[in-house]
Parts: structure tokens; C-alpha cells; sequence
DNA sequence: TTGACTCCCATAAAATCCCATGATATCCCT
DNA sequence: AGGGATATCATGGGATTTTATGGGAGTCAA
């Protein structure tokens, strides 16, 4: 899965190494990585084509005529496929770049089946807001013991 | 099960070596660990890999813009997939040592299904506490047979 | 031929592996 | 039960590998 934060640097082609903890969680199932615009907030999403699959799944379950429907197909034709080159960098497509206002600096934020990339200050901001969360409503209250096997 | 307590030190490449009979555990089930900040305490948190993905899984039933999910998603942000050296050792990643104040000792304290790693002073301060609610409000009743299905 | 993209090589810093050691705990034999 | 031999644990430090990054040559298409 995806875990954990890094820092990585953009070049001026606009490639950037992706963790190596996170390209090796990619070819060991073997998948695609896929870059999209996140429906959330002003950064880029990266998960394996499979989960994407999932995603376009979820559209379908909608109204297909409802405003919904038609504003998350128009993200996800955003949507590109990426390749690794020798040393694990990928490129980021200008689209993208512009999207999430990067430019020199990539901040990786994995999430378990996804991760996000960020430019530096509107992490530093979502970091900040996320701290004030958890101070106002503590921890949330997961039940765990619940059966999930 | 992570259980007692043990001071082990942090070298200048901020290695520990994690108590044995946690290593056991973990090796026993086959279980990557898992460090990460606790949300409650100024302390690190390990647990089996297996644990986190529960986490990971309740994440996709919480509603994806809620507070909750915003949360739990910076926590596997700032949780990170260690792997033990030959002696049994792992490196805690700088952010971690930073948020637990951790320099050259840490103390190891098993609960169960997971353990903290706090830094000596800390612990005791959080010891006392503990000691302290034990006088004042006496021992915490146990309901050991709750149905939790 | 120019621009954009891809592939290839180079390198510093950082993470990881490997070997060594003292201290403690465990075993085993008498 | 004593006491030495052995295994295990926690720790230190050096050597090696990997990672992230920069830059240039080759390639393809317009």
C-alpha cells in the first residue's frame, strides 16, 4: 500500500522520482500508475489502473443524466497513464502541473490505496488543517473489532 | 501480543533495536511493522502491517469528505513501513523522531495489539498520570465478555 | 530543422547490509 | 545447586548498495 510522506523535487522537464516504497508496491502487483486531477482538492491523485477501474465503476452506479455524473467523467478524462524511465522518475503532464500549481517541488502524501501529490504550501495548509481536526475532535472512533474477515 | 516494557537506546543513525519478543510476534505471523504518529499522545505507534490495512479499509466506508476520513488519511500520510536489519533493528524515520522529541532513548511499551515507543521523559510523565487516576478514581471496570458482532 | 520526448550515463547523499563485541540470560554437566 | 560453556540480545562502526537528481545524446514527428 501507500504510506508515508516525501518530498521530491520537479526538474525543469518536469520529472519527478516516484518513492521507491511506492513504485515497489506498484510492480509487485504488477499494475499501471495512473495520474489524475483528485475530486477533493487541488492536487494530483495517483493510484493503480485497477482501483482506477474502481473509481469509473462508482460514476456508472450514478444517474448517468445527473450533474454528478457529468462533472466526475469530465475529471476523469483528465486522467493519464504513466511510465517509469530507468530510474524511477515519471513525467508530470502539463495539465496536471498547471491543476495542482506545481512547479518545483512535489510533496507525495500516500493513503493506503492512493497517493496524493501536492505542491508545498497547500500541503503544509491540508497538514495544518488536519492537525486542527484532530485537536477539536480527537481521534476519530473507528471499531476495529468489528468482523472484516 | 506487544506487551511489557523496555528502554532500548537510539544510535547516532537513529536505529533501535526493537525488544525481541516484539520481533518474535511479528516474524511468528509473518507481519511487515508499521510506525506511525499516535493521534493521541506525543509518542510513535507500531503495529502489524495487517492492522494498518484494517484502518486503510475503514477509511472506504467512512464518507470520503468527511472529517474522519481527512484524518485517518494524514495518518497513514505519517506512517511508515520499517524493516528489521540483521540484528533486529530498525531506523525511525526523521519525522518521527521529531514528533516523539526522541533522541538517544526510547522506551517500548506493549499494549496488546500494538506498542508506543515514547522518549524517557514522556513516559514518565504519562506513568504518573496513569498512577494518579489509579489513586484517585481506583481501578477501571473490565467488561472482558462484551459480544462485539 | 526544430521542438518535444525518451533513453542513457553520472553522482552525491542516504539508506541498507555486513561483521564485530560486550553484556546478559540460558543451558548443561557434575 | 554451582559454575562454566553457550546462545541471544543490544549495540557500534565500516563497506556497499540504492535513491534521488542532473544533464546530454539519440529519436521521432511535424
Amino acid at each position: 500500500m501507500f504510506l508515508s510522506t516525501s518530498h521530491n523535487k520537479i526538474d525543469l522537464k518536469c520529472r519527478v522520482s516516484i518513492p521507491a516504497a511506492y513504485r515497489f508496491f506498484l510492480e509487485k502487483s504488477d499494475e499501471q500508475l495512473i495520474l489524475f486531477k483528485s475530486l477533493q482538492f487541488k492536487c494530483l491523485e495517483g493510484t493503480s489502473f485497477s482501483r482506477m477501474q474502481r473509481y469509473i465503476n462508482a460514476i456508472d452506479e450514478l444517474d448517468a443524466m445527473s450533474d454528478e455524473a457529468f462533472v466526475l467523467r469530465m475529471m476523469m478524462a483528465d486522467s493519464f497513464e504513466t511510465k517509469f524511465d530507468a530510474s524511477g522518475r515519471i513525467v508530470i503532464p502539463e495539465t496536471l502541473m498547471n491543476f495542482a500549481e506545481l512547479s518545483n517541488k512535489a510533496v507525495f502524501m500516500g493513503i493506503g490505496d492512493s497517493f496524493y501529490i501536492w505542491c508545498p504550501t497547500e500541503y503544509e495548509k491540508q497538514y495544518k488543517k488536519s492537525q486542527k481536526i484532530l485537536e477539536e475532535k480527537g481521534p476519530p472512533k473507528l471499531i476495529l473489532n468489528k468482523k472484516t474477515e
